[in-house]
DNA sequence: TTTTGTCTACCTACTAGTAGGAAGGCAAGG
DNA sequence: CCTTGCCTTCCTACTAGTAGGTAGACAAAA
């Protein structure tokens, strides 16, 4: 049986990978052409520039995002539920390294120098999430689950930071287990005392 | 007038500008050559290696760190007041851009391709910062101005977790204000409420 | 005289990207 | 059936430019 993934995909996913480990001025043409067995040029076939390549990444990286949002809240109708389970799928990929940073958070941090056809679309995915955690947040909040004084906007930019910084500090320390503290602990002061220990982090 | 700074400190600055534009790779020795208008070679003769280079700028950086909260601590002797100037510092320094992003915050996202002398620096910035963090937590714990549920030392992680996200979001969002908004209220919530309106941020 | 800093000139390896062609799938026309 | 032609995919071979780094000459300062 053949690879079923087509060559652009595993073109995306390597490159991917690459990204999250050295970000947009950390993989070459020849990294990916190395890791998947085909030449440099064929690569260009199928992106012909690294901008597109990178384009093309990071809307299929937001569009997975979008659907996995939106299977989160088919599955589950709770919003402290909806956040745990967001938060436990980082916890699982920094856990197994199978992709351990946010791509577009990566990204962000070198934005100044991105190519403007993936900076905005980086920042597109930081108004999409932005959206989705404040709408959770609000939710939350109206039915009594979540508290804080912060309009739901704020406390979503504040919780999407605490994640993002978690990564970095989980990926400074080399210690997994460190985002998982962090994310938990952020989201645990935002849970009603009363509910905290039903749905609180498992230890 | 010649210039004061010597050309080894010239060569920092300008690679600590690159850097946090744009990363380790985000920056060459041509860069830096055209920006102080030396040659590559006499970059080389006072930095044999890049990896050398970027070292001795972790080592600078971090002992401006340190010199610079010490002196912090000199000036205040409130912890509430020290946490503050911390964050007041980056708030500056993102508004004017002279400083927009933690050097070691953005090499640390990058950690996996650095160079293991790098890397080591990075990390060891991030444990000294904790540590800082952690000491201004639990002093103030113990002087009745903060309050927060968990050991100082998470909610130290906490708290640099969000300065750091809080910088990416500044810059994913181009918009410096997010970090003052993000910060400030992550602090405000240590706040005993007695405390609060003294103290608090700013408007 | 030795050291320090800078220079010109160069090196090798790698960068993104291009030119042109071979092999195969597929569909229309004979 | 077979041919023709288009399309996709991949290839070899190449380009111009940039990466980090080196060798050695020169001048000024110690």
């Amino acid at each position: 049986m053949k690879s079923m993934a087509s060559t652009s995909d595993k073109i995306l996913d390597v490159a991917q990978s690459l990204i999250v480990a050295g970000g947009y001025n950390g993989f070459s043409y020849a990294d990916i052409s190395a890791a998947i067995g085909i030449r440099k040029a064929s690569i260009h076939h199928h992106f012909p520039t690294k901008a597109e390549l990178v384009s093309m990444l990071v809307d299929r990286y937001r569009q997975q995002t979008e659907q996995g949002l939106k299977s989160l809240h088919q599955q589950f109708s709770n919003p402290a539920e909806q956040l745990h389970s967001y938060l436990n799928f980082w916890q699982a990929c920094i856990r197994d390294a199978s992709l351990p940073f946010c791509v577009c958070a990566l990204l962000a941090s070198e934005m100044q120098m991105l190519p403007e056809e993936v900076a905005s679309r980086v920042r597109a995915h930081f108004h999409s999430l932005a959206r989705w955690l404040t709408s959770v947040l609000q939710a939350g909040a109206e039915q009594g689950l979540f508290h804080f004084d912060n309009r739901p906007e704020e406390q979503a930019q504040m919780l999407m930071a605490s994640v993002h910084g978690a990564m970095l500090s989980a990926r400074a320390f080399d210690d997994p287990e460190l985002f998982v503290t962090i994310a938990n602990a952020q989201i645990a002061r935002l849970l009603e005392p009363d509910y905290r220990k039903t749905v609180g982090p498992r230890p």
